[in-house]
DNA sequence: TATACTTAGTTTGTCTAGTAAACTAACTAA
DNA sequence: TTAGTTAGTTTACTAGACAAACTAAGTATA
């Protein structure tokens, strides 16, 4: 067990500040890290060269003179690597690459016929195929793989259960690691979206922050400190199944009152099938008809965004956030049902709580889960960049 | 700003990873510690005789040899110092002396005619004073005091709100500082009781658990990754407010079906006064009348306990903890809603979360709040014990 | 009972990485 | 020009962890 520090620790703890002060703040001179972060201009100095030795910084010439001798301006090479981040979602594949930065390079969507795994497997290895074809000229090529999954996974990257896919227990890791190399990380969708407004999106400036995905569920991933909290079993987030009707309808979980049975994608269309005795209309067509003034449509958007603003009113009073992010498909309407959601959290959370909390809706689109699963592998990469593996596809 | 490391933080990082290990091992010699922690017997060896020195940690004599020569066995010296926790309620006020491994040494209850900012001041000046006399001869005395209060504390340690005291913005610590010293920390009950469950409860073992301590509402506090998550505004827990029932009962907050309108102490004495027509009884005497059977209590005990169960439930659905400790006032009918309690929560939860996810109650009983505070001092004197101010009172 | 082996703990010299201070380089201002 | 300022490097020093050799003190066995 080796859990106390040595020098080797301070000086990679070091390294990996001075890089990320150099992610955050580029262009700037060592001069300017120095006095940033508090380190003696010589270790800076020590430091920025290896850094430059492993092709993570360049130097891009002199800056502006401040009154002496002008500065050389750092900067982080973005294109040091990629990394390639999927999210699963129930009828399609969104994959991204992505810089170091997390700029898309290219993306793809792919409709699927079949969520069985072996064919989703087969999916994904055709898709990163594609994307990693004709790399940009880099060091690291790409540095790993992120998939986001709308399920249950556990610490063991296992996805333990997907109803919307109908898995159960299935190891997607390690069927893909033959061909795509054992640098793969896996993890519930809404964990990996919060991650990815948490570093790309709406999040960027808060340590602690609430990631709704609304879709056909409600799913969350919490970050607290500047984290993921993951729980025990990296199950936490299942705020969909919290209980905000006691004897309310009946949920496919079994229990009554489900949050998600009030405020989710599925609610909205459940409920407007059944007031406009249809087959089920999509939540596009529903926004549709409220934006050409439908008040039906519109009185049922305001009720769902009624009923989001309960749930929403329990996490600001339990769990005190910074800022709540609202992603996923049901975010679209978000326009439509936000004063209501608002006025709902305001009557029903504490005054003091939610002084301080802040609710958005996702920056990145639809995109904070592919996001966020790239910036899995591209976090690990920078932390350790020696020991990640390089990946040739 | 000084974010960066050097030798003195690893020096200071593996000091306290020894001292840490010889509490939680005790007793021990410096080779058990070398092998425990990885660190080099040499280095053991220079930061034990450091520890002796500033007299945290004393040789007891030779342990049994394994077949060569004899080991120096290494004891916490826990009388080192001492603390002192407050745990101010609505008509009492717990304090308790205790040494640095969190005993007892000594413990007063005073009625408090008065919740008045002043006075309550006044009669904690005199309470600390009574415990602080006569200490046993200690080289630190006593290195501060911890206050859990019932209401919301803000990061600067103010007393923002504390509705059954009639607090409004109060500075406890402020009026305390003069004559006690500015080693007072303050926090809220729950939060308090959180930390004494997880140092020296039902919570030794578990990195993330959440204490529930039930008296006239519901608060919580909340840990993750083995430390107090705080919120924004230090103001995470309030739990008591969750919306469990969307047109249930009134509650003082002003919203409808607040969790602790249905759950509480309160709530089951509202009950038993409207169901028996009665002046409201006493939660023991409730107690009192259901261990002689009386059908109507045990009922009453047992609704509360299916209410207390839905609460938790979203709490098992939200943040999957390992581990539920149930405080304050309500755990003492404990045994009687215990049942009627995990039904709920088991048919409430998700299946996989619930699977490893404890629920216990306080093992330190009525005393999880005052120890908790009185732990806050001692973490903060055993991570900084030179920069820590000795008082003497 | 002598000898070999074990385990505990200390001493010594080495290495790594951060620091301060002096230095070179390159600029501005007057 | 000259003085002053800012950027970045070089040099000498220091703290602290480490490995290896050492002392101390025991057990096991022939």
């Amino acid at each position: 067990m080796k859990i106390t520090g040595d020098q080797q620790l301070i000086k990679k703890m070091n390294k990996t500040i001075v890089l990320d002060t150099i992610r955050q703040k580029q262009p700037l001179s060592r001069a300017d890290i120095s006095a940033a972060i508090g380190l003696n201009k010589a270790t800076v100095s020590s430091l920025v060269a290896e850094l430059i030795d492993s092709r993570l910084v360049n130097e891009i010439g002199p800056g502006e003179s401040s009154g002496g001798r002008k500065p050389t301006l750092l900067l982080f090479n973005k294109q040091a690597g990629f990394a390639i981040g999927v999210d699963i979602r129930v009828s399609d594949l969104l994959a991204v690459l992505v810089d170091l930065e997390g700029n898309v390079i290219r993306e793809k969507s792919v409709p699927l016929a079949d969520s069985e795994p072996g064919s989703m497997a087969e999916q994904i290895r055709k898709t990163v195929a594609q994307l990693s074809r004709r790399l940009p000229e880099s060091p690291y090529g790409i540095v790993g793989i992120g998939i986001g999954v709308p399920g249950l996974v556990d610490e063991t990257s296992r996805v333990v259960s997907a109803p919307n896919l109908g898995w159960d227990n299935v190891d997607l890791a390690g069927a893909l690691a033959a061909e795509l190399g054992d640098n793969i990380h896996i993890d519930n969708e809404a964990n990996a979206g919060a991650i990815g407004e948490k570093l790309y999106g709406a999040g960027r400036d808060s340590l602690n922050l609430i990631y709704l995905s609304i879709g056909v569920g409600i799913g969350s991933g919490i970050i607290v400190g500047g984290e993921l909290y993951r729980g025990t079993s990296n199950f936490s987030g299942e705020v969909g199944h919290m209980t905000v009707a006691e004897d309310g309808p009946l949920c496919r979980c079994g229990n009554r009152g489900c949050w998600e049975t009030l405020a989710s994608e599925k609610a909205l269309v459940d409920r407007a099938a059944s007031l406009w005795k249809e087959d089920a209309p999509s939540l596009e067509e529903i926004l549709a008809s409220a934006k050409q003034g439908d008040k039906d449509a519109v009185e049922l958007l305001n009720e769902i965004g009624s009923q989001l603003g309960v749930g929403l009113a329990n996490l600001v009073n339990i769990l005190n956030p910074e800022l709540i992010v609202i992603g996923n498909r049901l975010s679209l309407a978000g326009e439509v049902f936000e004063d209501a959601m608002l006025g709902t959290i305001k009557n029903r959370s504490l005054s003091y709580h939610r002084k301080k909390t802040h609710v958005a809706f996702a920056k990145l689109g639809i995109r904070s889960t592919a996001l966020g699963a790239a910036s899995m592998p591209i976090t690990a990469f920078l932390t350790d960049p020696d020991v990640s593996v390089q990946e040739t596809v």
